[in-house]
DNA sequence: ATATTTATGTATTGATCAATACATAAATAA
DNA sequence: TTATTTATGTATTGATCAATACATAAATAT
C-alpha cells in the first residue's frame, strides 16, 4: 500500500503524546480543542483527519497512558513471585509514577472524568471499566496466592483487593493536591503494614 | 428590617438542597445552569437574584454539604476519647455516608472538581483547601494522642494522617464506581487493621 | 390612592465549544 | 504532462454555555 496524497506534516506519535499530557493535566472535558491543537502544534482539521474526534483522540491518549506512564504499575503483577511483592510493587510504583511527570500528577484513569454522569458517558464508562479491571487484577493475583499456598484460604481476597485498590485511587487525589513522592511512599508503607494482619490465618 | 418588594416565590433552602444534589452528582463544570434551574424549579434570573452566580450557588451548596451530608464524618474527631476511635469513626462514617444518598455517591469535596487546573481555579482551590483541612484535622488529633500518652511519641503522625486521608479519598472513587456499603465498610476494616503496626513503639 | 422595592418569566446576549466547509498545497499514479 | 488522493490553513458552523435586559407582577411605604 503505497502512500498516496500529500504526506502528513507532523509527527502523529509526538502530537498524541502532547495530547495525552493535556488530557492528563486537565481531564477530558476541561481540555478544549484549542488547548489541544496548540499543544500538538496543529490545526483542528489535522486533528480530526488524524484522530477522528476529540473522543477518538482521548481513546488513543488513554491507550498511550496505559502503555507508558501507567504501564509499569500493573504489568508485573502476574510475574512477581508473591502476591505481597505484587501489591507492594503496585503501591510503590504508583507513588513514583504519580509524582514524576512535571505538572501531571495523579492517575489519568482516575482523574480524567470522575463524574459517572459526566458530559461523555462513554468516556466515563470506559475509565470506570479500566479501574475495575485493575482491581480485578489484584484480586485474581490474591486468589492465585491462596491456591499456591502463599496465603491462607481464609484470606478475604475481594476485601483485600478492594482495600489496596482504594489506597491506590486515593493516591491520585493526594498527588493532585501536591503530595510529595516521599509522602506517597509513606502511604504505601502504611498500607503494606496492614499486610500481615490482612493475611493472617483466621 | 421589614420585607419590601415582591416576596420570593420559592423556598430558598429547598432549592439550594436540590442544587447541592446536582453539583454532588455531576460536579461543578458538568452541572449546567439549565439542569440546576430545572432541578430547583426556578428560572435563571431567580437563581442569580438569590445566589449571585453559579459559583456563589456552588459555595453555598458546598457549605450545606459540609454541614449535612458530610458533617457527621469530621465533627466527632476532636470529641471522641481516643485517636483510634476518631479515625475509625471517620472511616466507617465515610463508608455509610458515601453509599446512602441515592444517586449521589462519593464525596462532593473530592469529586466536584478534581482538576487542579480546572475551568474554575477558585473552586478547585477551595475544594483542595478543604481536603487539606481534613487531613490536618486527623494529624492534629494524632498529635494530641501522642501528648496524652495514647500513642508512643515515635508515631509518625504526618504519615499516619496522610495514609488514612488517602484511604478516605479513595473511597470516593470506589463509591462512584458502584462499591456497596459492605465493600466500603470492608475497606475501613482493612485500613484499621493497620492501626496496631502504625502505632507500635519503635 | 401613588411611589418604591423586589421577584418573576420571556427572550436574548456574547463567549466558547466541538466539529466542518472550502480552497489550496503536496504527494503519487497513469 | 494530467488526474487523483490526502493534508493543511483560514474561516465558519450550529450548539451550548453562563449571565442579563426588559417588561411585568406583587409586595410594602407614605
Amino acid at each position: 500500500m503505497a502512500t498516496r496524497g500529500r504526506p502528513r506534516g507532523f509527527d502523529r506519535e509526538a502530537a498524541l503524546a502532547r495530547a495525552m499530557e493535556v488530557f492528563w493535566e486537565r481531564g477530558f472535558d476541561n481540555a478544549s480543542l484549542g488547548e489541544l491543537t496548540r499543544a500538538m502544534g496543529i490545526n483542528s482539521p489535522s486533528l480530526y483527519a488524524a484522530f477522528g474526534s476529540k473522543e477518538g483522540l482521548f481513546q488513543e491518549a488513554m491507550a498511550l497512558y496505559v502503555k507508558t506512564a501507567g504501564g509499569g504499575i500493573w504489568e508485573p503483577v502476574d510475574s512477581l513471585p508473591t502476591a505481597r511483592d505484587a501489591i507492594a510493587h503496585v503501591l510503590y510504583a504508583t507513588a513514583r509514577a504519580f509524582t514524576g511527570h512535571g505538572q501531571s500528577r495523579g492517575c489519568m484513569i482516575v482523574l480524567a472524568s470522575p463524574q459517572a454522569q459526566g458530559s461523555n458517558p462513554s468516556i466515563s464508562g470506559e475509565l470506570e471499566r479500566h479501574r475495575r479491571g485493575n482491581r480485578e487484577c489484584l484480586e485474581k493475583r490474591l486468589r492465585r496466592a491462596v491456591e499456591e499456598g502463599e496465603l491462607p484460604d481464609t484470606t478475604d481476597c475481594h476485601a483485600v483487593a478492594t482495600f489496596y485498590s482504594t489506597v491506590q485511587h486515593g493516591m491520585s487525589i493526594q498527588a493532585r493536591d501536591g503530595a510529595s513522592r516521599e509522602e506517597l511512599l509513606g502511604v504505601a508503607d502504611c498500607a503494606m503494614s496492614a499486610w500481615e494482619s490482612l493475611t493472617r490465618p483466621a
